[in-house]
DNA sequence: GAAACTTGGTACGGGATCGTACTATCCAAA
DNA sequence: TTTGGATAGTACGATCCCGTACCAAGTTTC
């Protein structure tokens, strides 16, 4: 985005705490504010008819949330809550429809990210079809490094469970066997990335196409 | 759309044939132009690192082709391609930028199906991640009905299972199922759907919040 | 109408994942 | 320091789905 573009967006920002599990959008509720992480990241779930979610999408620092508001409507169906805490700014709704009405250019970066989102949405429906919960998990846990500083990520296996829509003993399976590997490095309630590559190479093909798209748009 | 927008956009229209297969994206490759169907259905499908496609959106006269350009690219990483055959109106990919450019609205319609697609392709990822085959055809099947003419669909087991990327006798036994449960009716290259309640019913949930999303924004 | 091809039905063993339950371990609060 | 809760490891049979193969039945081609 250009200096000129973010000179529009910039006066609306708030810089806002984001603690974990702080629900950015609720699912069939107007949008009141949209977020743009600058560290932790927020999940995307939809919701089953029996309660029990499943994550969607990853959003950190390289997007956004509040899409549907970029796309000309005001809630989604879906429920967004922060999964790894961290800070971030924000806008009304309101303030980003104006700004995006005042600016194409405005609008156009954010309907581009947009896009991208859209890919990665796509992509999870392939992997969640095709790939096994060891190549998920693979894939999540690079998506989530890429959205964090360092390589350390705190979460459960409860957690990745719900994300990745699995039994939770199937998690702890599978982490064992990307630390046996030598790919992480696996203590109570944390995870660390060793290997990256070894990851991407585990993942069988399930992690990587989304992100080169965006690195096309926005590398 | 409003009449006026619509006279912005129809100058532009060519009426075209769109016979079984015919590619309208191509992945990776610069999209030329943009479809509308009016009748027949196409799939976004996304290609696994092996070559195994998997079908992540379904485009009938409710919708377009070409989302990545009314979002400001010019390409996708996906393959798209007609899987019922119909007619339809495509116009070029330049000329949708223009009038897009030329009227807020018009611009507006499209990023709300864009929206809606978005819907239907996370929606994916959850059927794809969390229901049984059978419950997966059901959706397809409730999802193909509502973008064709009456109750008949023209497709073989061998199609189905590359749609939702199982395997071809599994599709069988999964039909089989659905007739004996009286829901459709099989026949050699055909499908009719007899039971839409039940086939959404067996759905489990699979079936309908992004149809419900569709409705609420233009219904 | 015979041959070649397409489509659909069925079967087999194997692997992936499930739901569930139980135990072990770590951590924090009392 | 003890106790209780949260987290992780393991096991069990059941179920779903896989890859593959083979055959049957319909359809087209010659």
């Amino acid at each position: 985005m250009s200096a000129a573009d973010f000179g529009l967006v910039q006066p609306h920002l708030t810089h806002v705490d984001l603690p974990l599990r702080k629900r950015l959008e609720a699912r069939k509720k107007p949008i009141d504010y949209v977020y743009f992480p600058e560290s932790g990241f927020a999940s995307v779930v939809a919701d089953g008819h029996d309660g029990r979610g499943i994550e969607v999408g990853l959003i950190g620092r390289e997007g956004m949330t509040g899409l549907a508001v970029v796309m000309g409507t005001d809630r989604t169906p879906h429920e967004t809550y922060m999964q790894n805490a961290g800070t971030g700014w924000r806008m009304t709704a309101g303030n980003l429809r104006r700004v995006m009405e005042q600016s194409r250019t405005v609008q156009q970066s954010f309907l581009l990210y947009g896009h991208a989102f859209v890919i990665q949405a796509t992509y999870t429906a392939m992997a969640n079809g095709r790939s096994k919960i060891e190549e998920r998990l693979a894939r999540w846990l690079l998506m989530a490094q890429d959205r964090v500083e360092g390589d350390r990520l705190t979460l459960t296996h409860e957690f990745l469970s719900l994300m990745l829509g699995v039994r939770r003993p199937g998690v702890t399976v599978a982490l064992n066997l990307l630390e046996r590997a030598g790919l992480i490095q696996a203590s109570r309630g944390a995870i660390v990335i060793v290997d990256r590559a070894g990851l991407e190479q585990l993942s069988n093909g399930a992690y990587g196409a989304p992100e080169a798209e965006f690195n096309r748009l926005f590398g």
